[in-house]
RNA sequence: GGAGAGUUGCCGGAGUGGUUGAACGGGACGGUCUCGAAAACCGUUGUAUCUUUACGGGUACCCAGGGUUCGAAUCCCUGACUCUCCGCCA
C-alpha cells in the first residue's frame, strides 16, 4: 500500500507508475475520498474536544452537587450529532483504506519502462547451452521413459496441473527440494520455516495478492481460507501487526511449501508436461530489512537463487522486468530463467523482488529504528526456487543418448541417500 | 462440536461509569555518583490521525466490531484468539 499522504504531494508520479504498469486504479476519487476523511475528521475532532470539555463540567457540577440539566440537555443533543459524524467517517477511512488496496506498487527508477515481457532488459547469461550428440528429447519423454512422472493419474485424481511424481521421480524431486533448502541455511544463512498452506483474507491482503488475484487462488469457502499461491505469504506475514528493532535486522527465511494456483486465463498456454501447473513445489527466501540495506539486498538474493541453478551446473539468463511486467506489489524483480534444451526454450525458474514498504504497510510490519523511531521495513524474496521448471532443465540437460538419466553430481548424496 | 476461564502499555500486574494515556513493580534508555562498573538516586519510556513553518495543540486507541450513557478500560451484545475440561479425530 502507497502511503496517502506521500499519493497527495506526489500525484503524478503515482498516475505514472499506475499506467507504467497497466494496473487500473482511481487515482482522483481516492484524493476526493481523502479530502473528504479529513473534513470530516477534523469535524469529529471538534465535536468530540467539546463534548469532552462539557463531560467534565457535568463530572466537577454533579460532584459539587450544582445542577447540571443544561450541560446535559444540550450533550444530548450533541451525542446525536457525534454519532452521525462518526458513522460518516468510520464509512470514509474503510472507503478510502479499500481504494488504496488497489494502487500498485511505485516502480523503481532503474526498471525499464514497458509494456510487456518483451521490454524485459537481459541483464546477463551464465553457462552454455548445452551440446547433444544426439537429439534431445523433451522432459516428458525422459520423464515417461525412466517412469519418474504420472501425469493421467493425476488428472484423474484432481485435475489436469496436478502432477503425480512417481518411483525415482518422487525420490528425484525431494532430493531437489532438500538440497535447495539445506544450501540456503547452510550456505546463505537463513532459517528454515514450516508455514500453513491455507491462510486467511487478511493475510492474503498483507503481502499483496488480495484483492486483485482472488480469481488465481484456490478457495475454502466454509473456512474462508486460501490456498498459498507462494509460501512468501505466509512467511512475509508472520511478523504482521508487529514491532521489530532495528537489532533483529536483517530476518532472513527460507521454507519449502507446495504452491497452489489456478492459472484462471492461462488455458492452453505452455501446457505440455511440467511447464504450468496448479500444484507445484518451491523453496522460497523472504527477507525483512532495514530501508536502506533492501537494494544491496535484492542482489544478494538474486545470488542465492543463481548459486542453486549454477551448483546444478544449468545455462540460465537473468531479467531485469519491466514495468508492465511487475508484479502488482514489486518494486524492482529480477526473473531467472533456465535453459531447457529439449523445448528449446528458456523458462522462469526464479522471481527476485523489493517490495520497499508496499508489502511492510499492507501488513503493518515495522521496526524501531535506531533514533527508536518506528519505521515500516523493508521486504523482499525469491524462488530459490520452483521445482518443476527446474525439474524440466534438468532431466533436459542430463539426458543420456539412450534416453535415461544422469544424476547430477551434487544430487547423488540426496538422491542415495542411506540410513 | 459441548462447558467454563481469560485477553490492559516492552513485560508482570491494578483498575468504584466522570482529569485513567491509564496505579504499582520489573525491564530498557538518559543523567548524577565512580578511574570504570555495580548499587543508590533523579528523569524518560506510546501508536495513529487532524492541525501548525515551527514550538505546540486537538482527537482516537486498555483484543476487534456494535450497543447503552451527557460521559465507558469499567455495563450489554457479537466475533476472534488463548487456556482448562468433555466429545471426535490424524
Amino acid at each position: 500500500m502507497i502511503d496517502i499522504k506521500f499519493i497527495r504531494s506526489n500525484v503524478d508520479a503515482v498516475r505514472t507508475a499506475i499506467r507504467n504498469k497497466n494496473e487500473k486504479a482511481d487515482l482522483d476519487a481516492i484524493l476526493t475520498l481523502d479530502e473528504n476523511r479529513r473534513k470530516l475528521q477534523f469535524d469529529f475532532d471538534n465535536l468530540k474536544s467539546h463534548q469532552n470539555s462539557v463531560s467534565a463540567t457535568i463530572a466537577a457540577k454533579k460532584k459539587a452537587k450544582e445542577d447540571a440539566r443544561v450541560e446535559l440537555a444540550e450533550m444530548s443533543k450533541a451525542a446525536e450529532a457525534i454519532k452521525q459524524i462518526s458513522a460518516a467517517l468510520n464509512a470514509a477511512n474503510f472507503e478510502l483504506e479499500k481504494a488504496l488496496l488497489t494502487i500498485p506498487n511505485l516502480p523503481q527508477p532503474e526498471v525499464p519502462v514497458g509494456l510487456d515481457e518483451s521490454f524485459n532488459e537481459v541483464m546477463k547469461y551464465w553457462g552454455e547451452k548445452p551440446n547433444f550428440a544426439f537429439e534431445p528429447k523433451d522432459h516428458l519423454e525422459i520423464a515417461n521413459q525412466n517412469g519418474f512422472l504420472d501425469l493421467p493419474r493425476g488428472a484423474k485424481i484432481s485435475g489436469s496441473g496436478f502432477p503425480i511424481y512417481t518411483g525415482k521421480g518422487a525420490k528425484l524431486e525431494r532430493s531437489i527440494i532438500n538440497f535447495m533448502l539445506e544450501y540456503h541455511l547452510q550456505k546463505h544463512g537463513y532459517e528454515e520455516l514450516m508455514v500453513p498452506l491455507a491462510v486467511n483474507r487478511k493475510t492474503m491482503t498483507g503481502t499483496g495478492q488480495l484483492p486483485k488475484l482472488e480469481e488465481d487462488m484456490y478457495h475454502i469457502d466454509l473456512d474462508d481460507l486460501f490456498l498459498i499461491p507462494t509460501a512468501e505469504v505466509p512467511v512475509t506475514n508472520f511478523y504482521a501487526d508487529e514491532v521489530l528493532s532495528y537489532k533483529d535486522l536483517p530476518k532472513c527465511y527460507a521454507a519449502y511449501t507446495p504452491c497452489f494456483r489456478r492459472e484462471a486465463g492461462s488455458y492452453g498456454k505452455d501446457t505440455k508436461g511440467l511447464q504450468r501447473l496448479h500444484q507445484f513445489n518451491k523453496v522460497e527466501m523472504v527477507r525483512f530489512v532495514e530501508p536502506e540495506t533492501s537494494a544491496t539486498a535484492l542482489e544478494e538474493m538474486l545470488a542465492n537463487a543463481e548459486a542453486i541453478l549454477q551448483a546444478f551446473g544449468l545455462h540460465y539468463r537473468v531479467l531485469s522486468l519491466c514495468t508492465g511486467d511487475l508484479s502488482f506489489a514489486s518494486q524492482r524483480t529480477y526473473d531467472l530463467e533456465v535453459w531447457a534444451p529439449g523445448m528449446q526454450k528458456y523458462l522462469e525458474v526464479s522471481s527476485v523482488s523489493n517490495f520497499g514498504e508496499f508489502q511492510a504497510r499492507r501488513a503493518n510490519i515495522r521496526y524501531k529504528d535506531k533514533e527508536g523511531k518506528v519505521r515500516h521495513l523493508h521486504t523482499l524474496n525469491g524462488s530459490g526456487l520452483a521445482t518443476p521448471r527446474l525439474m524440466i532443465a534438468l532431466l533436459e540437460t542430463y539426458q543420456q543418448a539412450d534416453g535415461s538419466f544422469r544424476i547430477p553430481a551434487v544430487l547423488q548424496p540426496w538422491f542415495n541417500i542411506k540410513l
